[in-house]
DNA sequence: ACCGAACCGTACCGTACGGTACGCATCTTG
DNA sequence: CAAGATGCGTACCGTACGGTACGGTTCGGT
């Protein structure tokens, strides 16, 4: 584990790398995107960083600790992509949630991100799962920040409208990567292509607006026939449940 | 489990196991769920399995094979869930996919299933990903049928329409799931019981429905950009989120 | 009764890893 | 320049694992 110099000197206690430290890692990032959990092992490392392992004892105290330094600096490497102007209009709103999405696709199918969350999960059974919060936290809710103000942002202007943003978030995370995420980490190779990645975006962000979408402004030029009639019917009651549930496992 | 199927007996040509096999199986699965990857090694399964390593070696030849056994195993026991009366209603297609959706959450969040795809992906890193592949074909791709019935049939009875099947089955995958697997591999212990997959269930299928629901005028084009912005406004269904409960924490 | 196959328990081997210790080169600091 | 700190390279240790071998036991076939 690492240590600041003082604790309270920086409130940015993390990612207090030296320049040595983060080429170490770096090459540790390396191994790991290479060869996986298997191939980031102390002896390689040293070898492939020339350093020593006791260096890399004395930096990181642990194995664990060495892998949750890999973890933290690429974490705080993509730091804060853009806080993003406000959009004053929903055509820019809606490129907003776009770029967003594809950024969204493009990092976790990123080979250094599919390696983390592998590491990450691999090392998460069992109770502890001490570098799956670490992945959660930097990775996820840190992405979920920052689309949390962006609809946040939608909403005050009256582009879409939900009554629970983090279950609009969900949702809109659902439409965008769906499975993929799972299959990629499994091994699949989905058809790779950039353009895809364009295109999904797009679609599940459409989604999202015939969802969340606020009333009066047509999310997309309109094309004909397109009206859906009431379907508010649908969901009028649903109360008398019938069990049919067959339990298995 | 399966009975003892001779070669040639029974259709079952997969996965044709012993009865002592799928003892020691089970044994390595329990070990498994338990400690991960780290503990199942072959000395554990022998011991707890009451077998002998030798055995373990002749039977799966190796520890790979021995994994992959374990992962067929698996699959082989969650056959054919049900073969699924065709809905003649709406209604009763509603109820089919909320099921769906209810099962879907089930079985991922089940501890078994979270340890077999955490050690498939903690085995997937670099290009083989056997066990990957493996647990994508008989688990991922095998409900994937499943509900691609179920949706061809509904498309069939007019309920829903929608271009691309597969694409329509991701989009519901994805309303569904949404980050949930992921988040349960990563160690995450969501805050929610059991009567929230209900709902999520519900919730989900009702949106799947907002969006691909045939509504008696022309069909959707390309199930993008056509979205039925309008229903937006008249469901009712933001005040059905307000639980009856209230939110502990 | 005999035999061979399957199997259990244990011991064994080679390897690889986590972690530690030592020697030497380099750099900083006074 | 002296002294200490930092770090590299290598050797070393204990352990644990994958995989193999061997003796002893059970059981079905003939």
């Amino acid at each position: 584990m690492q240590y600041t110099a003082q604790p309270g000197t920086d409130r940015e206690d993390d990612a207090a790398f030296t320049p040595r430290q983060g080429a170490v890692l770096e090459k540790a990032l390396g191994l790991l995107v290479e060869g996986g959990d298997r191939a980031l092992t102390t002896a390689r490392i040293a070898r492939a960083a020339s350093c020593s392992k006791e260096t890399l004892y004395k930096w990181f105290g642990d194995r664990d600790g060495l892998l949750a330094a890999v973890i933290a600096y690429q974490a705080g490497k993509v730091r804060a992509p853009a806080p993003g102007e406000v959009p004053d209009t929903i055509k820019a709103f809606q490129s907003q949630l776009v770029s967003f999405a594809h950024d969204l696709l493009s990092v976790l199918s990123g080979d250094v991100s599919l390696a983390l969350n592998r590491l990450a999960i691999g090392q998460a059974s069992g109770e502890d799962a001490k570098l799956g919060r670490l992945v959660l936290d930097r990775g996820r809710n840190a992405i979920g920040r920052r689309a949390g103000q962006l609809l946040e942002a939608g909403r005050q202007r009256g582009f879409i409208q939900y009554a629970d943003r983090d279950e609009a978030f969900r949702t809109l995370y659902g439409l965008i990567v769906s499975d993929l995420h799972v299959r990629l980490l499994l091994g699949d190779r989905p058809n790779r292509g950039k353009d895809d990645y364009t295109a999904q975006a797009r679609k599940s962000v459409d989604q999202f607006f015939a969802l969340y979408g606020a009333v009066g402004r047509a999310p997309v030029k309109n094309s004909t026939a397109c009206g859906p009639a009431t379907t508010a019917k649908n969901r009028s009651d649903r109360r008398q449940k019938g069990k049919r549930h067959k339990e298995r496992q």
